[in-house]
DNA sequence: GCAATAGTGTCTCTGAGACACTATGAG
DNA sequence: CTCATAGTGTCTCAGAGACACTATTGC
């Protein structure tokens, strides 16, 4: 219930202009992805790989110059996802991509145009929906820093703060959830798989990965194995001399639990 | 990077007020105890629990005599944490609960005083800090709701939406987080954890709860033995003829996995 | 004795964890 | 032959899952 307005009574009556508004409610998104760079032309192995996060650079006041969270403010009209989802449509061109809120921030003073509540979304958006963008612009006013040069530099506003957030959560959520699928083609070998996890999160360190990912019965169900049109096992040989079963996420969502 | 004003160069010609802004931004609070109520007088027995929703019927328009969250608009001073702790303080009189934050609500039209933005914080509250205002209180205007009954009312605003989104979060983190210790006192019996969990999550359903809580070595960190100054290992026999060992949470955050 | 909770005994089967080993096939 | 990836063999130990059984003690 908000209940500041007490004296009010009706809508006839009603003015929320009695009081001190915000001066506006943007959306920030923290947009990541994966780049793959092949490590010898024609020579079979895995690529190389590393999480990207997309800034622009500002070019108004405040902050002009300095690196940023693409974001905007939110109309009357729209919801806030909405509001990021276009806001992303208008950065990247991309629709359709996995786009998840996550966070507000509103510490007094955040930002120096005035009372400015934002909120934040991560978005993981495949390489292949930013390929075309970075040839068409101007790549001295947006581009992709590895995730360590980003972090490592001041950005506007408290954006340093909301990347460093988003990181975490995104390192939680690869390990809990499939999002990893965001970073994959539809269909990939276990060696991608361990290597998109490990882009992500550095510590995760599982020397008998295959081993567990096959046999274990209860982690068995977000995976299944590719097979053709006639019950065949789709196999692939792109990374390595043998050729790997390919995988696909399943829809299942596992639950986990700390008591068992 | 908002990038809206685009025109705007400097701080002396800005103005947010050129926009249309929202009308308030209020936080929400979905305010969550487990009630205990003793089977008999002087029988040893477990006690009946059940989750309960804290609502206040509204006062005026708009939803006027309808049920709804506690809230209030958020002021420039002060964060939304800020702002739903302000709030929870007022409502409920206690501080230093668990309050946590989950989601906004910002769908066009959700509140017919105008673009009114609300943030939805869950709070986790043990029943002893709620007694007092039980009986302070006007329970016709103040009062605690059995989930059940709470889902099945239309509550003013979207709150009845917001305190489904608030449940299946609190159920997430009920078996995913140690949450459970807010509803406990600091030592508590195996057989109270087991009854507290299932108050909130009545799926869940363990045969062997305490076998594998006392003799799995991954689980076991979340739990410690109470033990006396001596050393001696605490028992209770409230509950039970035969006394039971208490168990207090560690700081130990487990760390969840679909990989293994 | 009964009631209500708190455990333990005993069984089978599966998985975790370690690590060396084999498999593939182009260059 | 090598290299890089993709597995398998084999071992031990721990835990899961089931369910009957014992333990405690006021009434």
């Amino acid at each position: 219930m908000e209940n500041e307005p007490n004296e009010i009574e009706n809508a006839s009556n009603y003015s929320a202009a009695k009081y001190r508004t915000p001066d506006g409610a943007p959306s920030d998104i923290v947009i990541f992805t994966i780049t793959t760079r092949e490590r010898a032309a024609g020579k079979k192995a895995l690529p190389e790989r590393e999480l990207q996060v997309l800034l622009i650079k500002r070019k108004n006041w405040p902050f002009e110059g300095q690196w940023a969270l693409p974001g905007g403010f939110c109309g009357e009209e729209e919801s806030m996802y909405d509001c990021a989802r276009r806001e992303l449509m208008e950065e990247t061109g991309v629709a359709d991509v996995h786009l998840e809120y996550f966070n507000v921030y509103s510490e007094p003073g955040r930002d120096p145009r005035g009372w400015i509540i934002s909120h934040a979304f991560f978005a993981l958006v495949h390489e292949r929906y930013l390929a075309d963008r970075e040839a068409r612009d101007d790549a001295a006013d947006v581009r992709l820093f590895p995730i360590r040069e980003a972090l490592e530099q001041k950005l506007a506003f408290d954006h340093s703060r909301i990347l460093r957030d988003a990181l975490d959560k995104i390192r939680e959520s690869m390990m809990t959830t499939t999002i990893a699928k965001q970073f994959l083609p539809d269909e990939f070998t276990l060696g991608e798989l361990y290597q998109v996890i490990r882009t992500v999160v550095p510590d995760f360190e599982e020397q008998n990965f295959i081993r567990k990912i096959t046999s274990t019965r209860s982690r068995q169900g977000i995976l299944e194995e590719a097979a053709d049109e006639r019950g065949e096992r789709k196999m692939s040989n792109r990374y390595s001399q043998r050729s790997a079963q390919l995988y696909r996420f399943t829809d299942y969502v596992p639950k986990l639990s700390i008591y068992g």
